[in-house]
DNA sequence: CAACTACATTACCTTACAGCAATCTATATT
DNA sequence: AATATAGATTGCTGTAAGGTAATGTAGTTG
């Protein structure tokens, strides 16, 4: 796990961290940002949420630097901060498969 | 992104398994069965943790497939399923890294 | 300056869940 | 069988957080 002491502080930071991503609406918008810059109107509109909601997750996902933020007039473009987010979701797929196969593996078995 | 689709349904399943992440005291159980198996008992000394608080933590993680369960008398003996934990936990710590650099940066900048 | 647009913020409601105490279940011991 | 122990389950309370409507703010346009 690293070289960095997990302190009981160190697991609150990396819990906040994992929480930020254990929400499906941010999900949403991350995978979003995946092809590029967005306004957060565009992300409104590619989500379906509200606009407010979109707003809020946005600033939780770019104070824990999960995205960038670039003004230019009246508006707002986010992009992804870093591709570690992807690493993540990867590592977490790839667990869902072990899952499922397991799963099947039961009532097939 | 792997190779899976990212449809909502998706979004969730892993969400929901980010959500196991996203809190201390499940952390720390999951650091504490680093060293090998352990009984409900042992781990609610290590971490100080209530007895029921982490028998439910414990039911939690091993729904979603991150503990593994082995009974023996009256003691049940819990285990890491595998290692996607770690990896998972490398990463952040790898992004939290990287905010505090950013961070310093700014201050010294 | 007035009206409009894009986004942020606030206030409120509702739901989810961590923590704890009490109880229950299963196993072991005498 | 009676008692004790390990762990699971249930009910409760307080708190955190998502969703939304309303409002605020900065920038733009006429």
């Amino acid at each position: 796990m690293g070289n960095r002491a997990l302190t009981p502080d160190v697991l609150v930071l990396i819990a906040e961290r994992f929480k930020a991503l254990a929400e499906p609406a941010r999900l949403q918008i991350l995978n979003c940002l995946r092809s590029g810059e967005m306004t957060v109107t565009e992300l409104v509109e590619e989500t379906s949420l509200g606009q407010a909601n979109v707003s809020k997750h946005l600033q939780l996902l770019h104070s824990l630097g999960f995205v960038a933020r670039r003004k230019n007039g009246l508006f707002v473009h986010y992009t992804l901060a870093d591709k570690s987010v992807f690493q993540l979701c990867d590592v977490m797929c790839g667990r869902l498969d072990a899952e499922m196969k397991a799963r099947r593996k039961l009532l097939a078995g």
